[in-house]
DNA sequence: AAGCCGGGGAA
DNA sequence: TTCCCAGGCTT
């Protein structure tokens, strides 16, 4: 394992915190009176998810939630209503479990010790970092995806980064390269460096601090760092997503239910999912509707595509208008979401990207 | 080490 | 379409 030159780590910290001093960002809400708080909420934010997208989210969210104690006492659906087509809903509600944790054991106060901040859920040791050297200025090395493109390229660092290998290798010529003086400066314009200028594809080398010892850029080969993930075939799955509809005292509603804590949607709401007729049809009878699958009439013109990290999903709408709601499906953990625009608002209801999709077919389809 | 977990923007 | 993004947790 080479051990990273000591002339180069302090001409290279040195050269980043003057690009900093002149063209870093400074103007992000996060970055506006600094406490632990918000740069945690932020960096759960931000975790692979992009500045602009988190920018909205964050206001809202610091709004209604000012102090750790309001998010600790907040309801979970309260929590997950506001990252709503955010993503990534672990984060979410790892966020108010940590909010509850260190309003018991801490006080309502922040840890200060990595140690500490470490061990709460959702939070690992890139985040941790974040958090006490941004808002704190303790000396921890960040590595993120800004940080590992900006590495593994300066360095020329062959291997995929999910390699356990080059992880290990990388978090060294983080730690190597970070100073001992203006850490969090140091941080920050390693991901602005990342975001700004080390991008993905089209790197901007022109304009980079680091261009004249940057070892992809003498190779020309800055855009093979770093390394891609191997690809593998995503999977299709298949659902029927049952839109039950009812029409009581002149308002329409759609059933909905609570989604176990696990899993995909994890705590969110959303609708019946059926992975073929048969199964459709059970439930119907189930549910004393009175209907078979027969009876349906679903728009194949609705279907559509989601896809995630791991595998796409064909979503086939069903959408079906009862005269009254059957008293068998409730079970306490569902609701009837009115329909209604004004309604929304009352309903502070976790929801996925793909439910507020179907809400709006129903919307346009005039329900 | 590999899989799981979202959604949106870029190319 | 595919790929990746201020990652972390589970198996």
């Amino acid at each position: 394992m080479s051990a990273v030159n000591k002339q180069l780590s302090t001409w290279f910290s040195k050269s980043v915190l003057t690009w900093y001093d002149n063209k870093g960002r400074k103007h992000l809400p996060w970055q506006q009176d600094v406490t632990p708080y918000k740069v945690w909420v932020s960096e759960i934010m931000l975790q692979q998810t992009q500045v602009t997208t988190v920018i909205p989210y964050f206001e809202r969210f610091m709004s209604l939630f000012p102090t750790v104690s309001d998010l600790a006492n907040a309801k979970q659906d309260e929590v997950l209503h506001l990252w709503t087509g955010l993503g990534y809903y672990a984060r979410a509600r790892n966020l108010h479990k940590s909010a509850q944790i260190i309003a018991k054991d801490y006080n309502g106060e922040f840890p200060t010790e990595f140690e500490q901040v470490l061990a709460l859920p959702g939070i690992g040791r890139s985040t941790a970092g974040a958090i006490l050297s941004l808002s704190l200025g303790q000396h921890h090395a960040i590595l993120d995806g800004n940080v590992k493109r900006v590495l593994t390229r300066f360095m020329a660092v062959e291997g995929w980064p999910g390699i356990k290998t080059v992880e290990n290798q990388l978090w060294q010529i983080a730690e190597q390269f970070s100073p001992v003086k203006r850490i969090d400066n140091f941080n920050q314009v390693m991901m602005d460096l990342g975001a700004i200028i080390c991008t993905r594809s089209k790197p901007k080398c022109e304009q980079c601090p680091l261009q004249t010892k940057c070892r992809a850029y003498a190779l020309n080969r800055t855009t093979d760092f770093p390394y891609s993930k191997p690809k593998k075939d995503k999977p299709v799955k298949f659902v029927y997503m049952l839109l039950l509809l009812s029409h009581e005292n002149k308002s329409h509603q759609v059933y909905m239910y609570q989604r176990p804590q696990s899993g995909i949607w994890g705590g969110l709401y959303s609708y019946p999912e059926f992975s073929d007729l048969a199964e459709l049809e059970l439930y119907l009878q189930e549910q004393s509707l009175d209907l078979s699958v027969t009876d349906l009439e679903f728009n194949e013109a609705l279907l559509f595509r989601h896809t995630f990290s791991h595998y796409h999903l064909d979503i086939q709408p069903v959408i079906l208008p009862i005269q009254s709601k059957p008293n068998v499906i409730n079970d306490g953990n569902d609701i009837w979401y009115l329909l209604n625009d004004d309604a929304e608002e009352m309903s502070k209801i976790g929801k996925s990207a793909v439910t507020e999709k179907l809400l709006n077919v129903l919307k346009a389809g005039a329900y």
